[in-house]
This record gives C-alpha cells, sequence and structure tokens, in this order.
RNA sequence: GCCCUUGUAGCUCAGUUGGCAGAGCACAUCCAUGGUAAGGAUGAGGUCAUCGGUUCGAUUCCGAUCGAGGGCUCCA
C-alpha cells in the first residue's frame, strides 16, 4: 500500500523517534545550560531520558524553557547526518566530554559513528529520523528530573537525568497520559486510605504494613480460600518460628550471601537470633525431623510465612515494596523422577489461582543458568530441572520469554507475570529450583535400594506475597473487589429514618446468612448514603422504604449502576451465597 | 544508601514578601420525614514533622534529622 508522502515520514519506528527527541533535548540542555556534559540518552518504554552533569543543580522549573527550546528545534527542521569517524578523531571530538571518552574507550576499534543535528553532536550507535521534522512538537512532554549513577552504578558519580514521554503522534501521547491518570487514581496508596484498608505509621517504622478491619476482611477470605485450595490439592500447611539461631542461617548460607537482606541479630541467651528473610531453613527442619522414603515423596509443605528483609529506604513503596511481608510460600521436596510432573502440577496450580482471582493474561519467564563459575549444583541437574519448567510451560500452552543467565546461583526458574486491568505486568508466581540448601542441610530420602539419596528442592510462592499481592489486586480491580473478597459485601439504606427498624432487621437476617452486611442508620439522608456506599465500592446497596417493609423485600442497586428488581430479602441471600460460592468475578 | 522534590487539622489542600493559623470533606450537637451519587445550622479540632541556628519576633529564612513522593541493573 503506497502511503501519502507525509505518512512515510511518521513511519520511523518509535523507539528511533524516541531516541531522536534525546538528542533533540540535549540540543537544547547544551544550548541553555552551557558547560553541561553529556552522558548517555536512550529510549525507553514510554519515551525517552538523557543524563546529563550540569555545573549547577538543574531545578524542575527548568524544565519548560528545554521543552520550549527543543520545540524551536524541532520546527527549525534541522537534518540528523550520520559521519563515521576513527576512534583517534571521535576522543578528539569528545575531548571536553569525559563520560562520552569512556563509551568510546569501551568501544571496538573500527569507525565510530556520529550523529549531528544543527549544532549538537552526539556519540551514537543510530539510527535516528531524518530531520527534526519528523518528530511532532506536540508529541512529547518532559516528565521529571532524577538522579541516576553513571552506568548504575553507585560507586560512580551521580548524574542528573530528565525524563520525558514521547510518542509518534499527539494522540498517543495523550492517550499514554489518561492511562497514567488512571493509574494513579487506582494507585495501592491512594486507594488504601479512601478505602480504609490499611496504613503504614512513620513513628512505628517505614515500610511496615498495619491491615485495618477492612483490608483484614480481605486478607481472611484470601487466606481462607488459599488454605482450602492448597488441602485440596495435595499440600500440607506448616507453621515455624519467626527467628532462628544464627547455626541456622550459617548452614543455609543466608549469612554468607544474603547478610545485606536481613536485620541485626537479637542475643538470647548469648546465642544470636535473627528475624527470617525466608521461611525455607525452617521447613528443612522439619524434613530432617524424620527420615524419609522415597514412599513419601513427593512432599508439598506451604506456609503463609511473614518474613522480614531489609530494603533501603528509597526502594519502600505502599503495598507494593515493604520490608515486612507474608509470602504464600511452599516447597516442593521429590525424587528426580517426580520433578517434571511436580513442575508441571505446580504450574498448573498457579494458573488455577490466577484465573478464579480474574488474570487473564498471564507470560512465562524462564530464567537460566547464570554465567561463570558462580552457580551450585550439578550442570545435569540443571539440564533436567530447565527441560521439566519447559515441558510444563509447553503443557500449559503459555507463551514465555528466556532469560538467559537470568537464574538465582543456586538453580533455574520460572517467573509468571499477569496482566492487570490496565494492560501493566506485575510479578506475582515465582517457581525456583534449589540445589544448594538440599546439600547444605544434607537432605536426604531412601530409594528403593536402600540408598540415602538427594531430593529435589523447589521453592514457589503464587500470590508472591500477601502484601504485594494486595497491592497489586487493588490497582488491578481499582477496588471493587469480587464479592467473595470484598470487606463489606453489602449495606442496607432506609429511604428515612421511619424505615430504620426494618433496615436493622434486614441486615441481622444477612449478617445471620453470612453476608458481609451493614444497616446505615445514621441521619444522613439516603443519596448521601448511596454515594459514601459507592465510594467506598460496596458491590450492593439495598435500599427499603415502606413497600419493601411491607412486602419483606429490598430493592437492591448494584455498584455498577444497575438496579435489580425488588427481591425477598431470603432470595437476595441465595444470590449473594451462589456467587461467593462460585467466587464469581461478576455482580 | 544516593540525587531531586516534599512535610500546615483525621483526609485533600490554601496561606503567611518574618508579626494572633485558613477552607472543603470527615467528626460532634441540633434542625430537617427523605425513593437511588453530597439537605441545613452550630461546634470542636493545629507546638504549621522534629531538633538546632539567624532574628525584637520563625509555621515562614538557614542547617541537621526523620518520614513521604519521583528516580538510581536484578530480586517478594
Amino acid at each position: 500500500m503506497l502511503l501519502p508522502i507525509e505518512e512515510y515520514r511518521m513511519s520511523f519506528p518509535v523507539q528511533t523517534i524516541r531516541h531522536s527527541y534525546s538528542h533533540v533535548m540535549a540540543e537544547a540542555v547544551i544550548k541553555l545550560h552551557p558547560g553541561t556534559k553529556v552522558a548517555i540518552g536512550p529510549a525507553i518504554d514510554d519515551g525517552f531520558y538523557y543524563d546529563f552533569l550540569f555545573p549547577e543543580a538543574l531545578q524542575p522549573d527548568d524544565l519548560p524553557a528545554i521543552e520550549k527550546e527543543m520545540r524551536r528545534i524541532i520546527s527549525a527542521n534541522v537534518p540528523f547526518n550520520r559521519v563515521e569517524v576513527s576512534k583517534a578523531e571521535a576522543k578528539a571530538m569528545f575531548a571536553d566530554e569525559p563520560f562520552k571518552l569512556e563509551l568510546i574507550d569501551g568501544l571496538e576499534d573500527g569507525t565510530i559513528s556520529i550523529y549531528e543535528q544543527g549544532v549538537f553532536r552526539d556519540l551514537c550507535r543510530g539510527p535516528h529520523v531524518d530531520t527534526t521534522r519528523d518528530l511532532k512538537p506536540d508529541a512529547f512532554k518532559l516528565r521529571a528530573i532524577a538522579g541516576a549513577y553513571w552506568r548504575g552504578d553507585e560507586k560512580r558519580p551521580m548524574l542528573t537525568r530528565i525524563y520525558a514521554y514521547a510518542f509518534g503522534s499527539k494522540a498517543d501521547l495523550e492517550a499514554h497520559l489518561k492511562l497514567l491518570a488512571e493509574a494513579e487514581k487506582r494507585d495501592n496508596r491512594k486507594l488504601g486510605k479512601e478505602l480504609g484498608l490499611f496504613s503504614t505509621h512513620e513513628e512505628a517504622g517505614p515500610g511496615l504494613i498495619y491491615w485495618h478491619p477492612k483490608g483484614g476482611r480481605f486478607r481472611v477470605e484470601l487466606e481462607n480460600w488459599w488454605r482450602d485450595e492448597h488441602y485440596g490439592n495435595g499440600y500440607e500447611i506448616l507453621f515455624t518460628p519467626h527467628i532462628g539461631k544464627s547455626w541456622l542461617w550459617e548452614t543455609s548460607g543466608h549469612l554468607g550471601f544474603y547478610k545485606e537482606g536481613m536485620y541485626s541479630p537479637m542475643e538470647i541467651d548469648e546465642d544470636d537470633y535473627y528475624i527470617k528473610p525466608m521461611n525455607c531453613p525452617f521447613h528443612i527442619m522439619i524434613y530432617n525431623n524424620d527420615v524419609h522414603s522415597y514412599r513419601e515423596l513427593p512432599l508439598r509443605w506451604a506456609e503463609l510465612g511473614t518474613v522480614y528483609r531489609y530494603e533501603r529506604s528509597g526502594t519502600l513503596h505502599g503495598l507494593m515494596r515493604v520490608r515486612g511481608f507474608t509470602q504464600d510460600d511452599a516447597h516442593i521436596i521429590c525424587t528426580p523422577e517426580q520433578i517434571e510432573d511436580e513442575i508441571a502440577e505446580v504450574l498448573r496450580f498457579s494458573l488455577h489461582m490466577h484465573k478464579t482471582l480474574g488474570f487473564k493474561e498471564i507470560k512465562a519467564y524462564l530464567a537460566t543458568r547464570p554465567a561463570g563459575n558462580g552457580a551450585v549444583g550439578d550442570p545435569a541437574m540443571w539440564d533436567t530441572a530447565l527441560e521439566s519448567l519447559r515441558k510444563a510451560i509447553g503443557k500449559e500452552g503459555l507463551a514465555y520469554e528466556m532469560d538467559e543467565g537470568g537464574g538465582a546461583f543456586y538453580g533455574p526458574k520460572i517467573d509468571l507475570k499477569v496482566k492487570d486491568a490496565l494492560g501493566r505486568e506485575w510479578q506475582l508466581t515465582t517457581i525456583q529450583f534449589d540445589f544448594n540448601l538440599p546439600e547444605r542441610f544434607d537432605m536426604t530420602y531412601v530409594d528403593s535400594d536402600g540408598q540415602k539419596k538427594r531430593p529435589y528442592m523447589v521453592h514457589r510462592a503464587l500470590l508472591g506475597s500477601i502484601e504485594r499481592f494486595f497491592g497489586v489486586y487493588l490497582e488491578h480491580t481499582a477496588g471493587a473487589f469480587p464479592i467473595w473478597l470484598a470487606p463489606e459485601q453489602a449495606v442496607v439504606i432506609p429511604v428515612g429514618p421511619d424505615f430504620a427498624d426494618y433496615a436493622a432487621t434486614v441486615a441481622a437476617d444477612l449478617k445471620k446468612a453470612g453476608v458481609r452486611v451493614k444497616a446505615m442508620l445514621s441521619d444522613e439522608r439516603m443519596n448521601a448514603k448511596i454515594r459514601d456506599a459507592q465510594n467506598q465500592k460496596v458491590p450492593y446497596m439495598l435500599v427499603v422504604g415502606a413497600k419493601e417493609r411491607d412486602e419483606g423485600t429490598v430493592a437492591v442497586r448494584v455498584r455498577d449502576g444497575r438496579q435489580l428488581p425488588a427481591m425477598p430479602v431470603a432470595a437476595f441471600v441465595e444470590m449473594v451465597q451462589a456467587l461467593v460460592r462460585e467466587r464469581s468475578l461478576e455482580l
């Protein structure tokens, strides 16, 4: 198909467009802030950034001027020219740019490409658009300034990064800004506050979650379901201590390779005890308490285990990144012959759980043995493990990506990411082989030939952590939970004070039937109560007046605005019970 | 931890070019008899994050600390 000329001009890949914008921004910055050194400026998912070293600190107020200068450059229709030079020539050209010199030193010998537009030139592999006219003056927006270490290394200088959104057209930019506005409305911290679900308290310690009554309702329902599903799928549930003596963590190796993630020890009877960052060593203590026959395997042991990990203060974020959290952990201990079926089963189980929660799109990321000699375990075991992971993915027909060398030193893994209602991906599930701990704790089972053998051990968390899952689910549902997880399932609203008694009776009947309900009997007007209930995302609002009282019915308003025909109280109870039983996602 | 921003009532936010601290919502009391997204009046509520400095005087300016927000390879 032939495109009009203008369409051709726009048909550069968006990554190329973003990268060209970043050069334009660098030109603008150099012009407005002479003496600034440039570092790197790549395209990213929704735009681009460029890292600079400014002679004086850049303020957010400086961004509009930069944006304006960029528009001027764009409308000036400046061509991008590619120039090829030798390494020595390049070093001469960028003699004043220490970061560029370092980059040049890192390049292979041979020709080096430079891109020039106007007075600005940059070391760059390219490609770029033809001229600045291929960029739209209204399809980008400078977003924020942020600190970023040169080459991501905290031992190197802190540079100033300018982030920007950039797209091929104004419409795409606006659509993206709209998505961001929607995401902001769903922010777990905001909804947690508005819906009275949880809080954090700086005076009591950041990164620690306080679950309020309504958050507690959600959690109890979620955990009850989780336990039922685990018992129904061949798991046993464990409870283990929150602290353990240093012997445990020395044996596990955590004090060797995970110490920065652990809190300082407390001394009890002259021994050092550490609060647990992981549950695995405790589960192994239970395993090693007895001699195990191959006949007992596989063992699937799960625990809602609360762990504490040190996270740097700058990384804490609402429910998503905290310092104390409850993993929905499990360890599967099995023979080599069983491993393939066990992996397939845990993957099937994960997908079943996610589907029940309403996640439709799920993608797998398969991480293999890291390069170098840091990895533990026999390469043959890695191969078997990887094969079982790959087969399980194939069996479930799951889309997946390879993450070569992305495995932990102790084993390969599958991570599952779910796509939420806004199309964002969240990692929840991780299924990891562990070739390290069985060795360190000398775990064994007696095989059919009477020999002691080493079992396979797999860690897995389905929801990840209850806290983080709560955050993801809040953002996915915007706080409008399915009925079985809703902290309040219904409210009863009398149209006036005369009907308060009937409203109270209805609420009492519903409560007796197991419905989470509250009668709204304050002296507010009915409209105000409906508004409150809507804002609290209560699934059902039961409005009662003379008609309902006389007929023993309720008028049902649904959270989505639908109005159901008036029904007897018993019929409403039946409806709710059926939806809860089915864990329906619809009301 | 580091860079930038930021901290005023339970919540969302104004404000003081350094001179008695403000609004809306929420809360309390009263009035209002009401049918599907905010009825009205009155009242209570703050050591302006904390500590120090400058100043006749600091919530305001400066510094430090603590927290929060946006970032800084990976990881629940």
